[in-house]
DNA sequence: GTGGTCTAGACCACG
DNA sequence: GTGGTCTAGACCACG
């Protein structure tokens, strides 16, 4: 039963992949503040990669303020920050949407395409 | 004045700079069909890279059909082919897109964001 | 007896060579989905080539979907394809037909040829 | 009114394109027996090429023996050899079949393929 | 002069 | 250890 899948394939580094997946489950109210965060060790082993990866992803979560650390208690969620937590998990989608306007996209084309794209994404599901 | 800029310390490669550069130029009209690139060693040299990153990017270009090159004559503008430069330009934003839909973002969310996002980075040019 | 035999003479790019004998392989399934293949280093210093050039053959097999490459820990064959393959097997096989077709020759007279050939081939094996 | 017609974008070279449509003139009967050739010059003119290309082109039917120069006064057909004509023209197809063999494609496949083919481009004319 | 291929070797991110 | 990117520079075919 694990929480986080993983694409081994993709291109998008492991790490951030655990990153992402963690800031969505707190978005969407699966983990709350103060729940403890599987330790670094059994999600390394849940998730068959090495324990490394999975203290980078901690790490970077806890520098973001989305989780917190106890010294030899674990990692638990912080208080939920949405904002932070909305700019984060669309930091990709501002990246491409600053590159799309300077290949020289239009708004109207951009919504068009965008709403397009989120049917067939949805579809797929 | 180069046509090209690049942003050294851009985690996007540089190769792929070149190329989103080149496409953006056609499919904005500034470069035409049959119009003639500079030649790898010229464009090297204008930007400050090695020859061999420029050709990469012209190679790559070639086998998306977006130039063809004539051996010792150079390199130029295929014929346009608007959708697979869509295609190619739009790649992160739809990839962008997939991945907000999982993290759980509504249509309304995402559309209002785009545009917001496109009037902030029209203002900053 | 390295599985790659390369024919540093010919005006087949090593690259294509490289490219040609994995995708026979696949085809043939000795290697099948994956399975990983050689790390570039290790290729490199068995066929005596520099790294650079089987990188290279990896990264047109990834393109093409062949192969897929996960970092840090190496290439790995993707779901076989058998008509992308077959393509990519035969594109000089239909580049050669288009020639005869254009220079002339008749079914008849290329079927006939093509036997003779296919013949000669094997007795040569 | 040119016999020849050039594929600048092709990467086969242009010396090679040459030779192989005289070849195929000389097949077809277009051109006899002892007829002139146009000069280096003039054909260099007429296809808007480099004379260097057409003088190497030149050079290399005569060594094939399917020309033959008289200093002074131009090139000329030689006496028909059908079998170094058709040898000569069907050595991409000979290269391709040798090169599908030992991918492993049998006859059937082949001359199925090639059927295909023939129509397909065919079709094209 | 032009692109295509290759060597030699460096540095980096990821794991 | 693994692939990805890049530099520096060579040699080649073609024109």
């Amino acid at each position: 039963m694990a929480i986080i899948a993983l694409d081994m394939t993709s291109r998008v580094p492991i790490f951030e992949q655990i990153n992402r997946r963690f800031i969505e489950l707190i978005l969407k109210g699966v983990l709350s503040e103060n729940d403890q965060l599987p330790s670094v060790r059994s999600l390394a082993l849940d998730l068959g990669v090495n324990p490394n990866t999975v203290s980078r992803s901690y790490a970077e979560l806890e520098k973001s303020g989305m989780i917190y650390s106890i010294s030899g208690r674990g990692s638990f969620v912080a208080k939920k920050d949405e904002k932070s937590i909305h700019e984060f998990l669309l930091s990709d989608f501002d990246f491409a949407i600053t590159e799309a306007v300077h290949a020289g996209f239009d708004e109207q084309t951009l919504v068009e395409h965008l709403k397009n794209k989120i049917e067939e994404v949805s579809k797929n599901d």
